[in-house]
DNA sequence: ACAAGTTAAGTTATCGTTAACATATTTCAT
DNA sequence: ATGAAATATGTTAACGATAACTTAACTTGT
């Protein structure tokens, strides 16, 4: 004579209302605190939600609002102090506005790009904000997301779409300032380490590189530019640092090496700089060097390390900003774009050199 | 005389029916490939739902299954690569059971943590991970969480639950063998930075210290160990390198500063070693230093960081597998405990001293 | 030619919660 | 004391999808 407890997992509203002896909406009412409830009903009623472990299921309430106060938020990985700062920001603004937040990590790949959008999907989240690097599969699927109405905010990378919006630091810019100040100190021979041709953020940051050479008529030396058609990086295991230190071994092992260098982002400038200081040479006297994104490791490298700041955080904030207009707006507004200014943080890794 | 569309977001079962001109089940037997459907059916079907632009109601499907093939990882910050790869590892290892990760944030914040408790049993995850401290509120939310039967693994952190499982490194013996590779090297004033009251890793790393020098009857001199009571590292934007610059400058300024100090984490190592040389000082002949977690970059700083490797992606694999098996098990297992072992990688940063 | 299997649908009930409305009781101001 | 307002609860009908069952037409082997 076992009791009568099969195998449900979960007490529900009618468990309780039962137990107590009233009506399910009743026992709502206790949980949400709303309507008329008698004190003495009410403390009943908290009293078997106690002893039953009651939780209220999430999928029949929010199928019931229509909402979930929630918000997911796509990642390309979390493996660099970009994303994470990122996440931070659009973190504290959404819960300023008692959303929350829900992080997904498609390491790099279209296909868990889709699986992510389609998780969040699933979860009915109010809103998605996209930071991974653009590919064909997983835009197309973010396509038909925007387009069943899920508001979208895409952050750092290229989709075109009437109702999503677009938040961006200016890699261009970036990328042209750094290499510009490099020309400014007199160098001629400037290197590129860590150019990638799919259309992320380093791809800008290398036109902005290109620019600014040609803009001084300095000729375009392709071996000064190291990169992998197949992005390493992308793989799990093998970081950015990697990235800095054989690409700068490469340019080291030309019979005429650049004297500076332009890292696509600071660790990648930090593997760098392991690679020079292992070489005997010294920074900025041989080499100098500049990053990208100012991490707060920059300042504590030796030499500390001149690079170019993005307003990550402002990012974040204006991001989430913008989707929380669109979740909250009823009527459909036209794609909106914002590109951030970045700053150029000069350090000692640049040194001051005379012409 | 406007169309019928009221303020319906999203296109359902039944209007994709209606529009076809079958039952809503038809529909839900060509969206999930399952029963018969004929040709013609489904291709009338397909069309209607690409033209609608159907997604799914992931609630009314869960509500219904009962599950939901997602798991949550709460994490107190995700600015260190620990935290990093222990969800990569973690992701990895559920992707491939087909299940989907989501990343909840808490900033070390008691509050926060019970937030995404609440968030992650709202959206009825079928099991939850947790890496944050350990904290009373959240403990405490937490256990309810466990007892209305929603599977849990605790990583690193106090949670004393019969039912929960426990995977952690050994910070004790990683501390300890960290400060008696200092010892033996002669050292006999040792600091130690980054201490914190809070049961946290960082703690026990500081017992495993404690523990050292007790057995090599070195006494312990409270001067030497920094550290804050208001941890400022849970402050978004006071990172840990900041913690390591400011604890050794505050070690330096001592009348009897150390020869060698071992740091709560690789980052605080590399604050450390930044305030060091800004005092002009070398590394390891004026001052030795030891880290612990070895991150990628732990090799590229000058000189290389002797740290204490964890096997964070492993420690991410068991939990995940553990919460997987709790999730698929009909019966309640009792507590599994997993302490894992950490590796001393001796760098240039302690060198070599003669005694 | 017919039982047994296959294919292609439809019907019903339900997951757990809550909005909207309905009912009943109490309070209280005039 | 009497109608209006406040309080306390119940009833009904969804939200959208699907498991489980039923119905009916169409194959097919012997």
């Amino acid at each position: 004579m076992d009791t009568k407890k099969p195998k449900k997992k979960h007490a529900t509203l009618s468990d309780i209302a039962e137990s107590v002896g009233v009506t399910p909406m009743t026992v709502s009412r206790v949980i949400n605190e709303s309507g008329y409830v008698s004190d003495e009903t009410r403390e009943k009623v908290l009293q078997a939600v106690k002893e039953m472990n009651y939780r209220r299921n999430g999928f029949a309430r929010n199928l019931k609002r229509q909402f979930t106060e929630t918000v997911g938020l796509v990642l390309g990985d979390i493996s660099n102090p970009y994303s994470t700062e990122l996440a931070r920001a659009v973190r504290e603004t959404l819960i300023n506005k008692g959303f929350n937040l829900f992080i997904c990590i498609s390491e790099h790949s279209a296909k868990e790009d889709i699986v992510a959008f389609e998780s969040l999907a699933n979860h009915s989240v109010d809103g998605i904000i996209v930071a991974t690097r653009s590919n064909e599969g997983g835009d197309k699927y973010l396509k038909g997301i925007v387009e069943s109405n899920i508001p979208v905010v895409v952050i750092g990378r290229d989709f075109q779409h009437e109702y999503v919006d677009f938040v961006s630091p200016d890699n261009l810019k970036g990328g042209f300032e750094a290499t510009q100040h490099l020309i400014d100190l007199g160098h001629k021979r400037i290197g590129f380490i860590g150019a990638s041709l799919k259309g992320g953020s380093s791809l800008k940051r290398l036109q902005g590189y290109l620019k600014a050479l040609k803009q001084h008529d300095i000729e375009i030396d392709e071996r000064l530019i190291t990169g992998r058609d197949e992005d390493v990086s992308e793989v799990p295991g093998y970081s950015t640092e990697e990235i800095g230190f054989e690409g700068m071994k490469r340019l080291l092992s030309l019979l005429n090496p650049p004297t500076a260098v332009f890292a696509r982002n600071d660790f990648t400038a930090i593997g760098a700089m392991s690679a020079i200081k292992e070489a005997g040479l010294n920074i900025p006297e041989d080499i100098a060097i500049v990053g990208f994104d100012d991490i707060s490791l920059a300042m504590r490298t030796s030499p500390p390390l001149t690079t170019v700041r993005q307003q990550m955080r402002l990012e974040g904030q204006l991001a989430a900003e913008m989707l929380l207009e669109r979740i909250e707006g009823k009527e459909k507004r036209s794609r909106r774009e914002r590109i951030l200014n970045c700053e150029l943080i000069v350090r000692e890794s640049t040194g001051l050199r005379k012409r």
